[in-house]
DNA sequence: TTGAAAGCGCTAACAT
DNA sequence: ATGTTAGCGCTTTCAA
């Protein structure tokens, strides 16, 4: 059977096409007897809108495009991609994620964006993007939203947390335990993008200088710099060594996300560690293995943060100027049972 | 500055629009050279395809629906979402999730979907539904696959883990171990949509009566059937009150997934219980959380699943048939630290 | 190998 | 309040 077409419903409801057009999308100055007539007939054919049809003719796509690093599944992306979903979806828009695997997937996403007239709108998440094609963004027409960028150059909106603060709200909670020798541990694979990685790293390296450690207190062990590796125990206990290794001894680590973090302290105290009686670590994110493990961290919403991403890229979508188009969600600190005072703190 | 089509296009190229739209699809019956001049001028003028329009004339909407259960970031739907969306992407098709979060969006959906031509396709990701839907699915005219659904009725092409079988092999586990009396845990707050939490459940009645435990013997701790309340550690305290309660202790337990069974094992961990030593734990999924709590658990590979119905999908949507249309994906124990032999099984 | 022309199904002026 | 009509940007016969 072919597809039923507006006109179908036009010549079953015994009115125009545009009437049709007029009644089923709900505008006014319709008659309410028509447009009851018209659902009717609309009900009876089992008619829907074309979208493509609906799209060419009206110039809107109502489509969103949602730009995510590395893969979907991973806990932040795929909580952001919920919270930007279930606002957009709420609205009648399609979402489409475009996960970027490598650099070249966000060269050729940014090649084909300057034309682009099929989303209505793209929402990029956590990407470190270089002068050119912030220089783009900044060009296009259609309303360009950030979530978890490190700046908001080129985006027309924004929502994102505050790494720098969060992490300094850490190192003020090892500093206020009486922690001398602080450590930050980086994910020790790494995927292609990392720019909420790097956000961490900086904020942690301003904030221990913030706070009065001395450089040679402060030990930062960066990620192995090779992508596609197992990220097996293995790895941990090479990141052990090195804690082992150090002049001094650090007490308080901070790791880049609780995935990490659960699996160093398991292996530290694997290897005869006392958490939180000798050393102390805090995680990020208050994922469920935060939860489950009972590790410190810091707590974060990406759903939230998504939601008000999307309700941002409506309003800009709507032509309308938001409020606060960029704006910064809270984060905060969750003590569980990996963190406790130095031991040498008393003495 | 206005959209560029593909006039202008054929414009800057001095060639007509069926030549710009056969030479940028790379069809055959355009001169290598005539290709190149176009490829330069859409190059020149940053040209890329209206996808509307695309498909309003060639009837190809190069979507694909993914009906998804509850919410997209839960461990399954995001993994299984990312195989699906890693082999669709990839041959252009935009990835539409469609979460429903309650019955009537399912009824909603399925309403509007029979006269659809909005998708080349649609995925449905673990839905028990009614008989309704299923002839609303074996009468549509785009291909409708199957991912994780109890029965393969109503779908042109599947792929899905065996419950039954997976479940069988913990519970045999367990029998080998010595253990006489089990125990399955529901997950404590339910989801509207539960399709293979039933199937789970249905599996682990089956297989203990086909292992020879007698009803007596297995203890099913249903979840509460209420929605929406925070699954807090609380419910667990109150599973395991009637683990104890139960006229005979089970020491085996099968959990419906991962993230239950590592916090009951916390639970009755805190209340004193040995574990592996008294009571073994078997979870489901080998997720993240399995793998730093140490749980023996079943593994299954939710994105190779994604994959495999999506590359069904797309040799549907090609018009063949898949040699393979109805798939089987296998699952495998992995055994880690909460699992032993019963204690009694040495007297 | 290329071009001309007729739609695809809908929206949005503009009339009435 | 409703109808008429001209596209939206592309694909696809059909001719040349």
């Amino acid at each position: 059977m072919a597809r039923t077409t507006i006109s179908n419903v036009a010549e079953e409801a015994g009115v125009s096409v545009s009437t049709v057009s007029r009644a089923l999308r709900g505008l006014d100055k319709v008659n309410p007897d028509t447009r009851k007539r018209v659902e009717a007939a609309a009900e009876r054919l089992n008619f829907s809108f074309s979208k493509s049809a609906s799209s060419l003719a009206s110039g809107k796509t109502m489509k969103v495009a949602v730009l995510l690093p590395n893969e979907i599944s991973s806990w932040f992306n795929s909580h952001a991609f919920e919270g930007i979903y279930e606002v957009l979806s709420k609205q009648g828009y399609d979402v489409i994620p475009n996960v970027m695997w490598e650099q070249r997937d966000l060269d050729r996403f940014f090649k084909a964006l300057p034309n682009n007239q099929n989303v209505d709108a793209v929402i990029v998440v956590s990407f470190d993007l270089d002068d050119d094609k912030k220089r783009i963004l900044s060009e296009l027409t259609v309303p360009v939203i950030g979530l978890n960028n490190p700046s908001d150059e080129g985006f027309d909106a924004s929502a994102r947390i505050d790494d720098f603060a969060a992490m300094r709200s850490a190192v003020r909670l090892l500093h206020s335990l009486g922690h001398r020798n602080l450590a930050y541990i980086e994910q020790p694979v790494t995927s292609p993008f990392t720019c909420s990685a790097e956000a961490r790293v900086n904020g942690f390296r301003a904030a221990v200088r913030e706070v009065g450690y001395r450089d040679e207190d402060v030990l930062v062990i960066p990620s192995v710099k090779r992508s596609g590796v197992p990220g097996g125990q293995e790895e941990y206990s090479g990141i052990a060594a090195q804690l082992l290794s150090a002049p001094v001894r650090p007490t308080g680590i901070c790791v880049e996300h609780d995935g990490c973090a659960a699996a160093l302290v398991k292996e530290l105290r694997r290897l005869g560690w006392d958490i939180p009686g000798e050393v102390s670590v805090i995680g990020f994110d208050d994922s469920d293995i935060a939860d489950i493990t009972g590790l410190t961290t810091i707590h974060q919403d990406p759903v939230e943060t998504g939601r008000q991403a999307a309700m941002r890229a409506l309003s800009l979508m709507r032509g309308e100027c938001p409020e606060t188009p960029y704006g910064v969600m809270p984060t905060s600190m969750v003590l569980r049972d990996t963190t406790g005072p130095a031991a040498e703190s008393e003495a």
